[in-house]
DNA sequence: AATAATAATTAGACGTGACTAAAAATATAG
DNA sequence: CTATATTTTTAGTCACGTCTAATTATTATT
């Protein structure tokens, strides 16, 4: 039974290593979780006392596969929430993160899979994000970085990565949004950033940051 | 802005006490939130630097017209989560209680008025209670507790006040929930129990601790 | 390879919230 | 109205989770 932090710490150490589970710095983890690298390496040594990380002092953290499936329980519960919220609750999805946060510690198995039965078994969440199983299990699919398409190709959004305020606010300015149709025209060597049309009207600039931190698929229906 | 263990104190003491906020000893809180004396001094003792309770040293304690309110904001939560459960998402009215102690702590009012327009702005949670409205009020009723009625009346129930797991097993085994129809045929002075015809049908003893747990109203319809 | 810069860890402190054991106050009984 | 029983409070400890400051490793630079 872990206790709320520590679930946060191995979300946010999922959620940085992804399912490839390297390494993890506890300066990023730290300041993805907005505290401080010492508070880090205490919560990571009583989670590697409790078998949920690999840890080397000096040399990072990644998640045990124990680890890793209470990870994705949580990220699971998450990603159903926001769903609930924008589906049933009329959020827009850039308003559900922080609920969610919250909503993600309940703990009832029985709730969990009540409210997936209710969603009627959803696939992904608001942002896009795949929801993993019961089991932890993420379907594959055919998402890659919006930095990794060829020019002139036509590609549609799938999932927005990086979740901040601060992202959610620049794409809705700029109507990028889930499903967005993105024409990449150029894509410049010198700082990574492209020009891309955006659902067949505007031409806009998207920076390399913009592109790592946006899927896409590149045939339309998935 | 309160702990999870404060706004729970704060329940307690709210449900201890009810509307009147009579002062309420230590050890009955004790009790109720399972645990011990000197535990909830410290707490009680916190919650008075706060200004929530009124406190003075081996006086018992009770709620400030501050700390009325947030008690009722909990509890207007923890009913609103429970009638969600119940009626989304099949849950019985049993098995809520634990699952919405933990609900109950979201912090968000854009969701708490979010969840009471999708229930329809409903009076009554799933025990029958009352769902104190944004502001901390409690509408007014012609609830009685079942001990109050008189020989030959017949009565509906309208509240399960003792939410243990104990006492709905009980109700469950004898026939009684929400609205079931009670005659009190015999009230006996030696124990204050009393004789009763459950939903018309079989006639059985009520101890005075069920008598004292369960509120009725003698009108059918309210 | 030695030094500077950066990152990680430890040490020590603090607030929260619980506990036990002991002391103080209040309530009950003879 | 004492003596006893009960309740309440205080004192001291402990785990969680965070912080700052100081120390130790690692990495980068020259």
């Amino acid at each position: 039974m872990e206790t709320h932090a520590e679930e946060n710490y191995l979300k946010v150490i999922y959620s940085i290593s992804g399912n490839c589970t390297e390494n993890v710095s506890t300066k990023i983890v730290a300041e993805h979780i907005n505290s401080k690298p010492s508070s880090v390496t205490s919560m990571i040594q009583r989670l590697s006392a409790k078998k949920l990380v690999h840890y080397k002092k000096y040399k990072g953290v990644s998640l045990t596969e124990e680890g890793q499936k209470k990870a994705l329980q949580i990220i699971r519960k998450h990603r159903l929430w926001e769903l609930f919220l924008v589906e049933h609750l009329n959020f827009s999805w850039s308003e559900v993160h922080e609920i969610a946060e919250q909503l993600e510690h309940v703990r009832s198995p029985l709730l969990v899979s009540r409210l997936d039965a209710f969603l009627n078994y959803p696939a992904r969440d608001p942002h896009g994000d795949i929801i993993p199983d019961e089991n932890g299990t993420i379907r594959n699919d055919d998402t890659i970085m919006l930095s990794e398409v060829q020019n002139n190709q036509t590609c549609f959004v799938t999932c927005i990565k990086d979740s901040s305020t601060e992202f959610l606010v620049y794409l809705d300015n700029v109507d990028i949004g889930l499903n967005t149709e993105l024409q990449v025209l150029e894509s410049f060597l010198y700082d990574n950033s492209i020009k891309a049309k955006v659902a067949g009207k505007s031409i806009i600039s998207l920076s390399e940051k913009v592109c790592n931190n946006l899927n896409v698929r590149l045939n339309k229906i998935q």
